[in-house]
DNA sequence: ACTTTGACTTGCA
DNA sequence: ATGCAAGCCAAAG
């Protein structure tokens, strides 16, 4: 099991309406400052068939959507999320009312 | 094979 | 609060 196999396996873990960090991300694979390798995981997938992974879910630690420049359009992350409920404050996601953290892996 | 960069986070000044 | 440097693992040149 690779660790980028463990991210994704928790970035698809993530349930709708819910979003987590790079950071705890990272945490939950046993990486603690890894979060460059969730980045780079999901950098892959979006080049990848695992469209199963919603990677307009993992945003940084201050809730900011640091990856939206890699989607199709920069606001299309913001678009998603807004359409599953998730409450912005400024140009970050409320991390206090939709920050879920993944279980650990082990 | 070595160096640089990357959708990050933390520590020190 | 702001700025610079370190650390993590992987990919590209």
């Amino acid at each position: 099991m690779d660790l980028y196999d463990q991210i994704h396996n928790i970035v698809r873990a993530i349930p709708p309406g819910k979003v987590t960090t790079y950071g705890h991300i990272a945490a939950a694979i046993g990486a603690r400052s890894g979060a460059r390798l969730v980045g780079w995981a999901l950098n892959a997938v979006a080049h990848s068939d695992r469209l199963d992974i919603p990677c307009h879910r993992v945003v940084n630690r201050l809730g900011e959507l640091s990856g939206r420049m890699h989607f199709e359009t920069p606001f299309v992350m913001r678009e998603r999320l807004e359409a599953e409920d998730v409450r912005f404050v400024g140009d970050a996601v409320d991390l206090s009312r939709h920050l879920w953290i993944p279980p650990m892996q082990g």
